[in-house]
DNA sequence: TTGAAGGTTCGATAATTATCGAACGTTAAT
DNA sequence: ATTAACGTTCGATAATTATCGAACCTTCAA
C-alpha cells in the first residue's frame, strides 16, 4: 500500500463513490459489486474494482456468479490513519 | 476545493513531493519553485504547479523573475482536516 | 442439463495527462 | 541597454487511463 497508488485509485469519481459507500456500511460488510448502481458496463466496473484491489483498499471474494467486496478498514486505518475519515463525506462524487 | 481534484493533484510523485516539502517548512513559508530540485524542464514544472494551484493546495506570487509558492495550510485544514497530516511522511515519493 | 446472470480478460478506441522545446514577457544584474 | 534567469503559454508527442464489446468461465436456478 502506497499513497500515490491510493490517491490515484481515489481520484476517479466512480471509485471514490464505491469506497465512500463501503465506509457507510457496517465494518466488515460484504457488498455485491452490482449493488452500487454504477452506470458502467461489467468490463469497466471490473476494471475499477481491480484498481481498488491493487491499491489495497478492498478485498474481494469470487463466487463465479457474483463478487463480494469488503473494505480493508483495519489495514487502511493502520497504514494511513485519517484517510477513511477524510473521505467519509455526504457529498456524492458522481 | 474538491476531493477528486485534490487526489488527482496528489497522485503524481513530483506534486506529492512538493506538498510534502512545503508541509515540512514553517507555516506560511514561501518557496522558490526552483528550490525543490525537481528533475523537470521549466515548462513541465510550471504545469505541475498550476495543477496544485487549481486544486487549491498552494498559492503563488509571480515576481517575473521567480515564482514563490506557499502551502494554503489553513484553508486545507479547514476544508479537509487530516489531509496534510496524512501525507506528511518521511517517505520520498520520487 | 440448459440457460441466465455475473466477473474477468483481451483487444480496440477515445480521452486524459505528462513531458518537452520554442517563443514570449518580466525582473534583476551587469 | 543588454543579458541572463525564470515562469508561462502554446503546440506537439508519448504515455497512461477510461471505456466498451466480445469471448470465456463460474455459479445458480429452472
Amino acid at each position: 500500500m502506497n499513497l500515490i497508488q491510493i490517491f490515484k485509485a481515489l481520484s476517479d469519481p466512480n471509485r471514490l463513490f464505491i469506497i465512500q459507500s463501503l465506509i457507510e456500511d457496517e465494518p466488515g460488510a460484504e457488498r455485491h459489486c452490482t449493488s452500487f448502481g454504477l452506470q458502467l458496463t461489467r468490463a469497466t466496473r471490473s476494471h475499477h474494482f481491480k484498481i481498488l484491489r491493487e491499491a489495497g483498499l478492498i478485498s474481494q471474494v469470487d463466487r463465479g456468479n457474483c463478487s463480494l467486496a469488503t473494505l480493508r478498514r483495519e489495514e487502511i486505518d493502520k497504514e494511513f490513519p485519517g484517510l477513511l475519515q477524510l473521505i467519509s463525506t455526504n457529498w456524492n462524487p458522481l
